[in-house]
DNA sequence: CAGAAAACTACATCGAATGCAAAATTACAA
DNA sequence: TTGTAATTTTGCATTCGATGTAGTTTTCTG
């Protein structure tokens, strides 16, 4: 059957694997743009070609495990509890994200580098900041149907793309002062609660004069 | 002298003209992806190597103008009056911008396909959020200098990713839901109001209690 | 007009990415 | 086990973006 267990499907994870700690090595030891292709499908022992079929781009082995943080967060919003208030569930997904990081920091050191990374290299930050911008308009229509009464689907986005826009930017701004990754982190988190207090201490204007936008 | 009144600089600035013209045209007719460089530069009667004399790549002939936006928040930000609120400045940044695409959108009408260029096709949209994002650093740290009592570092940060992240995330969903520009316009307007209002609610928590973050 | 400075051009080259068809490998059934 | 179908891997060619270089043309300046 198509399970798991076959010979072809173990040695197809076992070379994705290769080829993920080989790019993962060389970027850090060299450079990401230092590094070819050529030389990840080499220190893998497979061909060039063969790269392209397991990641689509060069750029796609560092965010290759992007979809999972992006299933945490939509699967926060998809078990809200009926009527809880939009502010307590995206303090709920950011909480939830700070947390994968933290753990993620503590189970492997390999991690912060790679971070550095995404936040160095041109061609990272922008496949980043996408990747991060399409899962805030997966955010903002979940919460919008996770809080249809208190969010319009503007006032959804308006309220995903604040706070995760503002911890985005106080990380970075703060690590391009030379912050350390927990100053980062501390001021991420601090920009959210910000927005959060923002978020709840607004009033409802939408709801009580004029026309809700769609 | 090396003013602009050269024949050397006019020539310049009319091959940067074509250059920029016969890659809108192209872009428009089949597609940004479809258009290599070498058409462009045979369309403004110049050898492909010179291409790359006047723009770093092909993405920088759609963002060749994005300075000017940028700038022009700076200005704002830059002229604000002292003691000025940052939620009143900030509503000046966006509107200002707000206004600078109408004024575009009625002086040229190609304004708007080229938006949709920057929107959906993959790499130019990266590049985008790249620059957006990079502007917001410049404005929070403006903003932080203009309103250093009111705002630390990571307060503005986080105002202007709200505020900024919000509008473009709002827009941007309603665009995919198959919004017209002119209600694209609308739920970014919208969005803006939303944050600014919520910042103008919100309590200077950090000022009253516990120590500024930095 | 002559020499310096700047710009343009024609290569040559590199790396990322894709298409294709021929091996090599794995799966499965007789 | 063996033959065959399905799948993967591979090598090769090719396209395109981008950069370096060296030589030619154009513009500037005195």
């Amino acid at each position: 059957m198509g399970e798991g267990s076959g010979l072809r499907e173990r040695k197809k994870l076992r070379t994705r694997h290769a080829l993920i700690e080989a790019a993962l090595e060389l970027f850090l030891s060299k450079g990401y743009e230092q590094t070819t292709v050529s030389e990840i499908a080499a220190a893998a022992d497979v061909s060039t070609r063969t790269f392209f079929s397991y990641f689509a781009s060069k750029e796609e082995v560092i965010f290759h495990n992007a979809r999972e943080g992006a299933d945490r967060a939509l699967t926060v919003i998809a078990e809200a509890a009926p009527g809880e208030r939009a502010a307590d569930l995206l303090g709920r997904v950011v909480a939830t994200g700070f947390a994968a990081i933290d753990m993620d920091e503590r189970v492997s050191r390999e991690i912060a580098p790679i971070n550095h990374l995404t936040m160095t290299v041109p061609s990272l930050r922008a496949r980043g900041l996408l990747l991060l911008f399409d899962v805030q308009r997966e955010l903002a229509e979940a919460l919008h149907r996770a809080c249809p009464d208190e969010l319009s689907l503007t006032e959804a986005s308006a309220a995903v793309g604040a706070v995760i826009g503002g911890a985005k930017l106080a990380a970075f701004v703060h690590m391009s002062h030379g912050a350390s990754p927990e100053e980062m982190m501390r001021a991420g988190r601090a920009a959210t609660a910000f927005a959060l207090a923002a978020l709840r201490a607004s009033p409802p204007a939408s709801r009580t004069s004029g026309p809700p936008a769609p």
